[in-house]
RNA sequence: GGGCGCGUAGCUCAAUGGCAGAGCAGUGGCCUUUUAAGCCAUUGGUUGAGAGUUCGAAUCUCUCCGCGCUCACCA
């Protein structure tokens, strides 16, 4: 334990002092009959000379002692709400005990009747009150008023981006926006619950802890089961056991959980994050792309209140339907490179170096493509758009488009310059799917460190009959960082990875 | 992992080679409708850690730690 600072020691010496008055500063019960905003409603509501009681608890935010009277503003669940200690009421000994012991942070109960203060304001005139707990450390100090426009201002507000992520306790306590995002993001994933829900989609678990890893090309992280001894890894994608279920004639199945990449830390990319996928038997990726953007729209009615949002100095417009685009087109458009035009790898590396950019010289194709497509065109994917059409050779799971076998039915939709979300028809052909295995097992022996393992099981679940059918994975974080007007996918993480913190011993 | 930047009181920030400061918070006092309450007084620092240069370092150099931005990586 670290030492104590001046200011906590004060506040020990408090807590010792109340013990010795017999005061218990950590009382086992409260008591509360209105939250301050039902407490102010209820007010507002009454008629002139109707009398509302009420006792409060909550936080103390800010206090002015005045000698003979004190005020005092409480936050708690709904909001603030100003506290009135006067000694016609309390008696000076009172008034003077509470200026004296309680402290910013502290929780407290009050008891009193509503009035209206002469400024206005709905305040309740206290003729008792209470300890609830007291606080020792003191809280980020930072204090706030609203003014008679309604806006809000903030003074010494906690800010340091690493403290706020870290000590994520003290950043909700004292930024009343941060609860804020961190309610809209719970409404998020509640309203993609029931979207998916009314559409007949079943919410399913599969394993977080795995055997193998596999559906993306991302490196795992490794742990280990002692009793049966033996390697297991944390997904990096449910995609190979939602799959696993429609060969098991659940048709509609779906999955929000975390996924676990063990690669970089960057404004979107967090080593856990939040992923929603679904798989929806005897639909393709077209009919896919139009429930995503009835999905995401609904999303953002329901949370924003419009399925227009301000992010940044943008307008993004969710409205359905989305922009197409096809992804030769785009490349070609941004970048003036046809990939059509370069069938290998050889080619198209010496029309991107022509350009003056400098690929990974070892990239394949698919690689050179996606280059490009960050490069060029993504950046420039502000609005909510589809990009279809991929390369096989970066899509193992996907299903080639009939009559062209090096592209694949797939999708991806972009929305302020970054991913959001990916899809495709799916591969349920079993051989091809071995073949695909192969072909990235021979690119893993090439020195590549994402590849897919050969998952025998599920081609033996696949050799049982998959129906035709389309799957989605998005990125849940995202999509909230896009509805909160948040730029960094700490901002909508409760508690974002962070390097392991020393303390003293 | 590379590049750039930042780290000063509990919080927000000054001080650019010459006495480490302010506001808020805290402590003591005055104050019966305040709301960043006000007024008077006052406490608080290993300037992220360590080493070096210098008569003298928050400031310059090096190493380390942490964070931010960015590049790489992330189909």
């Amino acid at each position: 334990m670290s030492e104590y600072t001046s200011l906590e020691k004060i506040r020990l010496q408090k807590i010792e002092e109340l013990r010795a008055e017999g005061i218990e500063p950590y009382p086992t019960r409260a008591e509360r009959t209105h939250t301050s905003a039902e407490a102010i409603a209820a007010f507002e509501a009454a008629g002139d000379g109707v009398e509302v009681k009420a006792t409060l608890a909550g936080r103390i935010r800010a206090t002015r002692a005045m000698g003979k009277l004190s005020f005092a503003h409480i936050e708690d669940g709904a909001g603030k709400v100003q506290l009135f200690f006067r000694i016609n009421e309390l008696t000076q000994p009172r008034v003077d005990f509470f200026n004296k012991m309680f402290d910013i942070g502290d929780f407290i109960q009050a008891s009193g009747v509503m009035f209206r203060t002469k400024t206005g304001e709905a305040t309740l005139h206290v003729h008792d009150f209470k300890l609830l707990a007291k606080s020792v450390s003191p809280l980020p100090a930072d204090k706030d008023v609203t003014q008679e426009d309604g806006t809000v201002v903030r003074f010494a507000a906690l800010e340091d981006p690493e403290l706020r992520a870290r000590q994520r306790y003290a950043d909700l306590a004292v930024n009343p926006e941060v609860r804020e995002t961190f309610r809209k993001r719970a409404a998020l994933i509640k309203t993609l619950r029931t979207f998916l829900d009314n559409h007949g989609f079943l919410e399913v678990e599969t394993p977080i802890l795995q055997p193998l890893y596999g559906g993306a090309a991302a490196r795992p992280f490794e742990t280990h089961h002692n009793e049966l001894d033996q390697d297991m890894y944390l997904r990096i994608s449910f995609e190979l056991y939602l799959k696993r279920l429609l060969v098991g004639n659940l048709e509609r199945v779906y999955e929000i959980g975390r996924d676990f990449r063990n690669e970089g830390v960057s404004y979107k990319h967090n080593p856990e994050f939040t992923q929603l996928e679904f798989y929806w038997a005897y639909a393709d990726y077209l009919q896919v792309m139009e429930l995503t953007e009835q999905m995401v729209s609904y999303a953002a009615e329901k949370v924003s209140g419009s399925t227009k949002v301000k992010y940044s100095e943008h307008e993004i417009d969710f409205t359905p339907p989305w922009k197409r685009l096809e992804m030769r087109a785009g490349i070609k458009e941004t970048s003036g490179i046809d990939i059509a035009e370069h069938p290998t790898a050889e080619s198209l590396l010496k029309a991107i170096l022509a350009k003056g950019r400098t690929p990974d010289p070892k990239s394949t194709r698919g690689k050179l493509i996606d280059f490009l497509l960050s490069e060029y065109l993504e950046p420039t994917l502000i609005q909510p758009t589809f990009l279809y059409n991929y390369p096989r050779d970066i899509s193992p799971l996907a299903k080639s488009m009939p009559g062209d076998p090096l592209t694949v039915e797939r999708f991806e939709g972009y929305v302020a310059g970054f991913e959001l979300c990916n899809a495709f028809t799916e591969l349920n052909d079993p051989l091809d799917q071995e073949q695909r295995f192969l072909e990235m097992g021979r690119d893993y022996e090439a020195g590549d460190e994402e590849k897919h393992p050969m998952d025998e099981d599920y081609l033996r679940a696949m050799r049982y009959g998959m129906p035709p059918n389309g799957g989605f994975g998005m990125g849940v974080d995202r999509l909230a960082m896009l509805l909160t007007n948040k730029h960094s996918i700490r901002e909508v993480l409760l508690f974002p990875a962070l390097r392991k913190e020393e303390f003293g011993e």
